[in-house]
RNA sequence: GCGGGCGUAGCUCAGUGGUAGAGCGCCACCUUGCCAAGGUGGAUGUCGUGAGUUCGAAUCUCAUCGCCCGCUCCA
């Protein structure tokens, strides 16, 4: 991908920078375009006072590879980091499994994240909440009822409308249809079908029937045989008391229905008790704030720290493993008071993006917003968004939010017990505002894999080019850390030096022994896979040639290719120092 | 949930009503003294799943599951 220079702004810190790489956009796609392009002036206005006029800025650069996001899916399962659930079964949607490499990739995040975020930190405390969450939690969170929103649909042209946005329609005639057929297949309906044709519209008989012509054509196929309108219509003035009609159209919408946005589970003796799995670890958090305050001594401000799943009924799961409905979250809420909630959400925003640089995420690839007044959560003075450029376009990868006392508050409400803080020293009593850290594991899994995944085209000396493929890995988050390699696997004595290499660094690191094929060959495989040193161990290891390199071994580096020899003495330092 | 496209070996795909295929990968043996594809042999599929049409279905029809794109949604 090409990148265009673009300045890059301070907004509020001088250290912190939006990067505004703008993307492009395919100039086959010019629906996708416009909603794009749109999407993008909204940023573009939502970052900056003065802003740039984004349109020069979008031409020749794609903001998707879908190329590329499929060579990385397919790796993926070729080589055992994700496969899809149930896959045998033909799957299920929204679902997936880490394979071995997976499995160890998405160890060493969640590990670095908890080392980074808990361990090494005075004033961050871990829990580990139950996922099977009590409905009164949820109520209070307002996760039941109140962010499910009620939507309607437009039987003419499906869109989906949020029932408490839809626009009172002005007086008019309603007309109800009452079926149609297909002259040539003879397929009919009696569907009714509803619209209401405002009153300074003229002919409007006319306007009705071309309307309901539309309605049914659809239903009844899209052949270019006439339909009738069966059976007639009738008419009354309109709109109806307690009716929604679509304000482009005028057709009448659906009933407004529900969308269950959680998972329920059913338990007890006859099933009949309910629990929902969490849709965020956070709420545990928040539910036993007061007990880990209680029980830990410590101050404000301080933070707790959870990694673990949540699930959520996502309507349309899609990009592989970014939207799922099960997902693990690695989240912070950071206690502190009301006057410190701002700063810390900036200074929040700057430990997460360095972070993200340890585990080899680039700052040139992150984005952040800063999510305008009005479009954050109504309970959020502050959201940053971090996002990052995914193959498949650019995506939140964390949210960084100042949520108040929100959370806190309707906990104390909810269960009737107090919450507030009372700090010894300046004998205030409040409750804390909480600073939300919010990170997608699953998200960033992906987004290593994404960012480690190269192809590089080597040429030999004869001049025949060669792809290698490559995932690069900063060490600390490969899933193999070494690859430990007999040069002639025939050998009892090298492969018997290898066993023994295994075992000392085996209790430290990942490593894999590796005797097939050719050696170059067996480069190849742990590049593909990320792995960041190959251990050789050759003839000079015995001593054949002399004993000046007896008992060292070649390693090999997988970004550049290169080698060094390295005595098995140090080998364990020598690697503990660049895995970690 | 709606609309469009798609589903054949581990991967990428060819095969449009008549014996299930290729390349790569994989396994074994040989070869190989440090960057892949040299030799010999081998395994692999209920053609996503189920039903229907047909003498006969990977191929046509319907349903279902999944994937991709677009809408919609994303606390």
């Amino acid at each position: 991908m090409r990148d265009i220079p673009f300045p890059a702004r301070s907004i509020y810190h001088d250290h912190v920078f939006f990067h505004l790489a703008p993307r492009s956009l395919r100039a086959a796609d010019k629906k996708r375009s416009s909603t794009l392009q749109s999407r993008l002036a909204a940023r573009y206005r939502a970052c900056f006072h003065a802003r740039p006029d984004p349109s020069q800025h979008m031409a020749n650069k794609d903001v998707t590879d879908p190329a590329r996001m499929e060579k990385i899916v397919s790796l993926c399962k070729r080589r055992g980091f994700i496969f899809q659930a149930g896959e045998i079964y033909g799957g299920l949607n929204g679902c997936w499994d880490y394979g071995p490499l997976g499995a160890e990739l998405k160890r060493n995040l969640k590990d670095y994240w908890w080392r980074k975020t808990v361990q090494e930190r005075d004033d961050v405390l871990g829990m580990d909440g139950a996922i099977l969450t009590m409905e009164q939690v949820l109520i209070s969170s307002g996760h039941v009822g109140g962010f499910a929103d009620p939507m309607c649909e437009c039987p003419l042209t499906k869109q989906r409308l949020r029932a408490d946005q839809v626009p009172a329609s002005s007086p008019g005639v309603e007309y109800t249809f009452l079926g149609a057929s297909d002259q040539t297949t003879g397929k009919t309906t009696d569907k009714t079908f509803t619209v209401l044709i405002p009153d300074e519209k003229q002919d409007k008989d006319r306007s009705a029937q071309k309307i309901a012509l539309q309605y049914y054509r659809d239903l009844l196929g899209k052949g270019s045989a006439p339909k009738t309108l069966d059976n007639g219509w009738t008419v009354q003035p309109g709109p109806r008391e307690g009716e929604l009609y679509n304000p482009e159209n005028g057709v009448l919408l659906s009933e407004p229905r529900m969308f269950e946005l959680m998972l329920k589970a059913n338990f007890g003796a006859t099933g009949d008790q309910i629990a929902y799995l969490r849709p965020e670890t956070a709420q545990s958090i928040f539910c036993q704030y007061k007990n880990v305050l209680d029980s830990n001594r410590v101050k404000l401000p301080f933070g707790i720290a959870q990694c673990g799943k949540s699930f959520r009924n996502e309507i349309n799961p899609r990009n592989f493993t970014f939207r799922s409905r099960e997902f693990e979250q690695m989240e912070i809420e950071y206690f502190c008071h009301p006057d410190d909630g701002l700063r810390l959400t900036d200074e929040w925003l700057e430990e997460r993006l360095k972070f993200y640089g340890e585990i080899g995420i680039p700052r040139e690839k992150l984005h952040i917003l800063d999510i305008p007044d009005g479009e954050r959560a109504f309970y959020s003075q502050k959201t940053y968004d971090i996002e990052y450029e995914f193959p498949f376009g650019i995506q939140e990868l964390e949210g960084v939010a100042y949520r108040t006392d929100y959370d806190l508050g309707v906990h104390e409400k909810g269960a009737g017990k107090s919450l507030v803080y009372f700090d010894e020293e300046t004998k205030e009593k409040f409750l804390p505002h909480v600073v939300e850290p919010s990170a997608g594991c699953d998200r960033t899994v992906l987004a290593l894999i994404c960012e480690a995944f190269d192809e590089e085209t080597l040429t030999d000396e004869k001049g025949k080019e060669d792809i290698r493929t490559v995932l690069r890995f900063v060490p600390r988050m490969a899933p193999i850390k070494v690859g430990i390699f007999p040069l002639l696997k025939k050998n009892e004595d090298q492969v018997r030096i290898c066993r023994e290499i295994q075992k000392i660094l085996q209790p430290w690191m990942t490593v894999f022994y590796d005797d097939g094929g050719a050696l170059g060959r067996r480069y190849r495989r742990q590049d593909e896979v990320g792995t960041p040193f190959c251990v050789t161990v050759d003839f000079e290891t015995l001593g054949e040639q002399g004993g000046e390199l007896k008992n060292t071994v070649t390693v090999r580096h997988r970004d550049s290719m290169e080698q060094e020899r390295l005595p098995i003495s140090g080998l364990l330092a020598w690697l503990l120092e660049r895995v970690r």
